[in-house]
DNA sequence: CCAAAAGTGTTTGGTTTACACCCATGA
DNA sequence: TCATGGGTGTAAACCAAACACTTTTGG
């Protein structure tokens, strides 16, 4: 069993390594992890695997894939379940009980022992496209958050800018998303923030699709700020 | 290793089942399985155990999940790594090697063995959301087919009916989907169709949406062919 | 000629993008 | 007041659903 957490600290994407204290691959980073108990199902353990690395509860966690090339351990053959966890940013990085040292990393990283530099990009890639169709992101955020806070979890998972202004709209209009709370906060200057939680869509529509994912002809204008009137709005 | 093996005969879906010959489930139907082998990787073992099954070589083959709850074997924990595969319609059934008796069943189908039932279940839906962005439909179908061939496919997944014409546009549309041979065939009454064969394209761009999945006003006319003239086109 | 299936064209309406522009606050 | 970020409005381009209509065959 072995666990991609992800989280987003000061703007950039981390996992949760543990520095390996026992061969093989001793002194290397891995994905934390361990062994399912007698009586216990696979989500169960992850989930208990989860709160013993970093003491949270499990916002989101679901199956990734099984990992079982002959080879992928020099012990022998080994199979790995691999699960996936996106959690808002925490308190402090909470070292595991077993592992010699836990911390966030910060992304991208490789060299990590046995297969889990595949097993981390396909966690990597399982998240990105699960922001696409999914209200997921909202689980990177705290309990309350402003449309700007979801609008850098998109950001620094797609590694993509995002237009504030057309991200705003589709987000509140899609059904089910974001609800309000009716409170305001000042994140940093201008003006005050609404502020949202999860909504209870489970599926998102319409979708936000990744940019570039589609097929787009030369715009005539490549700023990527307003700078000079095209046009008079006459109303 | 499980396998979900699905395939369209005569406009259903059906999946392959083994009817089981030793206990536990003495004589219930299962998906066909069997065990990795030393220095087998687990795509492998089920590519194996796929042409042992079938014969076949595997047109598309993925894996689905993993499964593991305590008490899906009375005999003990057992896990059990899930393939899904889409297959063309088969010359014949063929018996599993080691397995009572081997027959596709059309589907719905229920009271499978272990938690083959949930199983199936996720390979179901697996299946039906690729069949929107990914030009899989076409492991369904022979090397060279028509679209009207590839819109039953669709439809049959779905359990929906498409618009014919329309979908003949989005298909042909997207590019890579399907190439034309440049052949034509008359399979029924009425004009020829034109022979296509897969494309190259490994993502749909625009998808294919399952209708209902989109948030629809009530159209205004309900019936489902051209027989009134709505307007008169002016040109 | 008629029915039936293949395929094209058109209209309508929703979605996306690229912006202009207004709003509310701290400095 | 100005800079800064929050949020709404709007037009062009694109996409999708509905359906009229043409083409090409068999009976």
């Amino acid at each position: 069993m072995d666990l991609v957490l992800l989280t987003i600290r000061q703007g950039a994407l981390h996992v949760l390594l543990i520095r390996r204290g026992i061969p093989p691959f001793t002194g290397q980073w891995a994905l934390p992890g361990g062994f399912v108990l007698d009586g216990e199902g696979l989500d169960a353990a992850a989930a208990r695997e989860l709160h013993e690395e970093t003491g949270l509860l499990p916002g989101h966690l679901e199956q990734l894939a099984t990992y079982g090339d002959p080879g992928r351990d020099p012990r022998g053959r080994v199979f790995a379940v691999a699960y996936l966890a996106l959690l808002p940013d925490l308190p402090v990085p909470v070292a595991g009980s077993d592992a010699a040292a836990a911390s966030w990393q910060p992304l991208p990283i490789a060299g990590l022992a046995f297969d889990h530099d595949a097993i981390l990009a396909d966690g990597l890639e399982r998240a990105r496209s699960k922001l696409e169709y999914s209200p997921l992101a909202t689980a990177f955020c705290p309990p309350e958050f402003t449309i700007a806070e979801l609008r850098e979890v998109y950001e620094t998972v797609w590694r993509t800018r995002l237009d504030p202004r057309n991200f705003h709209r589709k987000v509140t209009g899609a059904a089910g998303f974001v609800e309000p709370t009716g409170e305001t906060v000042i994140r940093d200057r201008g003006r005050p923030a609404q502020l949202f939680r999860r909504g209870s869509a489970t599926l998102l529509h319409p979708a936000l699709l990744r940019p570039g994912s589609s097929s787009q002809l030369t715009p005539m204008v490549t700023d990527s700020e307003d700078h000079v009137a095209e046009r008079e709005v006459t109303e």
